[in-house]
DNA sequence: AATGAATGAGAATTCATTCAT
DNA sequence: CATGAATGAATTCTCATTCAT
């Protein structure tokens, strides 16, 4: 299996530092083999071109986006806890790799869109995690009766999206952490009074 | 006034259509100057350059929403009211342009990050807008008076931006106009109960 | 005649300074036409095409030039005495038109061959006027018997073009007028002792 | 060193045939590339842009020029016959180079002024030789001792320059190094009578 | 497995000239 | 005579990908 080998890593490594350092139209191949510390003609022995590389690095950070929040939140009853965790979760991972931040939110989208298909399919797990916590929440009377899932899921993504995207775009100079707590309450509860 | 001259709309409505047949990559000047029945010299004598287009372009339709939309929430008083039709008239004029829907959802977004900012620059009219309603709805009483104005913009024009590319994505084969008040419903009222 | 028509020479004069302060490839005949205070298209009544103008330029010039040397030399009676009026007329009425310099030394060199060529016909007259000189003096026995009369203009031309062009490359930051005389000197009696 | 790859040679030569044969304005680098037999995009690893193989071939064979000269002058002690070795070897050496005679002479004046500063430093090394050669004969006594050195070498430059461009202008069908001790004779003694 | 020199297709923009008014 | 809006041909340079070593 190619994805295990060393060099397969350090080459999405330094995908994402060369795009987020030079923007998506500057990352030249040539440009990642050098961060990567390979020659040009090596990123083929493991890529099957550069489209190839920017799937499986979305893949590779997506899948373990969902792995970890899964894990946080099995410990976890309630619906609204487990979608507390989800964003909390979310925003303190990218918080932490200013990089990649700025790679997903910002760059990513520059593709072309048959590139954003494929990301899509790679985001369809995370949104079918999104569903299934809301699709419990209102099994359980927790949410509305009439709580459409697909919608909410629309809200709760563009919502996370949208504030993710403004943090980048703002240079990332304020907590992000912070906001976890307050746009979480804005989900569950909307603009309206109590 | 460059901006009044018929060509000057022509090569705008060119352009709208080129890129959203075509795709923003293969949205070549030559192409727009012959969906537009101009020579690609003219292009030049009403905007600076290809960025020009679509700025310019961005700017025409953007500036248009929040004018008929401000037309629109004038005579209402509830500020959900407000934005009930602010989502409305939103998705209605998407939904009548298929063209500039996908320009403005999928492939003006593969722009440059110099572009994006210019045209970040030209959303926040409509942001502004959207801060304006919340501001009167929790001065009123009609929200709550700890809402945080920002985030709740942040929410609105996420889920809505959401709810179009989602849309979008799915190649409009759904009625985006129905999905106005439900969508409306959520960003008022949030995931949890009544 | 459209030669003696005031916007003939607007135009030709509005030619030499674009070209001296634009250089010549940024000397756009839409320049030219500002700076003459007529439209485009009135160039094309007074000149067949862009090449016209700089032939027209140079003709114009050129031939002033030779009338006005001719004048000064008619009274001399002896050919290194011509000689001396020559330099320091050529020298002069480049001194007091810094821009006709820049253009007849830097600018119009940068035309193609063809222009070049049709340049040198034009220059003929005053390369005849120097072997005229050159003969009588041959002939007065003033200068060498085994004089060879084309490479000597060669030397008095190239001579003075160089010099001409250093002092233009150089900013004209020097006085040129102070040249004239040892240039003569030179030219009379070479590098070696006399 | 690139310089010393067998390609930049290749390229190199290439261009001064095109050049010769087509013209500055019409030596496209694809035209370049054809000659050289190498891809257009192999120019460029070899050269930043256009204006570098312009300027680089000016370099190779400027300093080429010095070097050849100064050797041959290496063991002659008169200043005169250093400077008729000069003369005959840069008459020479363009005798037996058409091409590069109709590069360097007419061609490459049609650059622009950045360009033709930069060649201009180029020629400083020329122009320091000459004046070396100039000084020493004065310093011997040969030359006068009051001799402008500056305006010698303006002369000297100046005439073969001159001499050079007419017969390049007139396709070269004269003997050009018949021409050097005649040319010679002129620079030491002038027009004057011995 | 790894290299890196070589490839070659593809596109924005300028500006001399025209011609309907 | 004069205008100036419109034309459209023409060229450099980049960079993903290959393949001989």
């Amino acid at each position: 299996m190619k994805k295990t080998k060393p060099k397969y890593r350090q080459i999405i490594d330094a995908a994402v530092v060369v795009i987020a350092e030079n923007g998506y139209h500057q990352a030249q191949v040539s440009k990642i083999a050098k961060q990567a510390g390979v020659a040009d003609g090596t990123i083929y022995l493991y890529f099957k071109n550069k489209e190839d590389i920017l799937i499986s690095l979305f893949q590779d950070k997506m899948g373990y986006f969902v792995e970890k929040i899964e894990e946080k939140i099995a410990g976890k009853e309630k619906a609204a806890e487990k979608l507390l965790v989800m964003v909390e979760s979310h925003f303190s991972m990218l918080s932490v790799d200013r990089h990649l931040a700025i790679v997903t939110q910002l760059e990513l989208r520059q593709s072309n869109k048959d590139l954003r298909h494929k990301i899509n399919e790679v985001l369809k797990g995370y949104l079918a995690l999104i569903e299934r916590i809301l699709f419990d929440g209102r099994e359980s009377g927790e949410f509305s009766a009439d709580l459409d899932i697909r919608l909410a899921r629309q809200m709760i993504f563009g919502t996370m999206d949208e504030t993710l995207t403004t943090w980048v775009m703002n240079d990332q100079k304020y907590d992000l952490t912070a906001l976890a707590e307050p746009v979480h309450k804005l989900l569950i509860s909307g603009c309206g009074k109590p």
